[in-house]
DNA sequence: GTATCTGGTTACCGATCGTAACTTATCCAA
DNA sequence: TTGGATAAGTTACGATCGGTAACCAGATAC
């Protein structure tokens, strides 16, 4: 029995990040931030993301009501995605965390660099 | 066509993110944020997680310079660990999104519910 | 006829995760 | 002096997860 599921209830940071905190699901929620957009559009947008993960990230997103799935009457048949107004307010509380990351990338980078050299002469 | 959108993908939310991204990075985070604590004190303290993966965890901040480690000169040695300032900034820039996590979790829970039910009406 | 577009699904494999057991050492109580 | 508790992890192993490649039907374009 996975401890995941049993402190989840407890904790809503955890049961949100759960879902949220796999990168895909950040990367697609930016993108439909801008706009809706098409499963094959998404997947040429959103760079490395393979049919199968982006296919299982908006199934979760919907799921969880931060994604709407459309299906336009076209031939072939196109679907669309676009963030529900849940969605939409995530992706404005991640906008501190993503000035973060921009900001704090090079300390990192710096960081694991001087770590992983000082392993090394540790040897 | 889809509309090229500007979005930098070599990008650093992905890369804060896939660290930051797991579930206990961000419990760690924010117990530590009450103050420097031990070892075994922070695993009694964030629910459910094994010896193992705080291990895991907490080497994994450490090379990012999020965390810092200390070896108290006690008997038995004991081991203190604190948010550097980086750390600490980070769980300022997470504060947003644990208060949208909060304030939305039944939101998500009801909407996980009603998914999962038309799914069997479907059936 | 063949290539490309649409939105996915399936099979498979290696990496990762969690659980339980084990380690080395010191102190306290019986 | 033997057992138990606490300290901070490590190791082995099985289950689960994420990613890659291949494939599907139907339609349009060349």
């Amino acid at each position: 029995m996975p401890a995941k599921r049993a402190t989840s209830y407890a904790c809503p940071i955890r049961d949100v990040l759960d879902r949220v905190g796999d990168a895909w699901s950040v990367l697609v929620i930016m993108e439909l931030a801008g706009g809706p957009c098409r499963f094959n559009a998404l997947q040429r947008v959103v760079n490395g993301i393979s049919a199968r993960m982006l296919s299982v990230t908006l199934r979760h997103l919907e799921r969880d009501g931060l994604v709407s799935r459309r299906v336009l009457e076209t031939s072939p048949p196109q679907v669309e995605y676009a963030l529900t107004t849940t969605g939409a307010s995530l992706h404005r509380a991640m906008g501190e965390l993503a000035a973060w990351a921009e900001t704090n990338q090079p300390a990192i980078r710096e960081a694991r660099a001087a770590y992983d050299a000082s392993l090394e002469a540790a040897q």
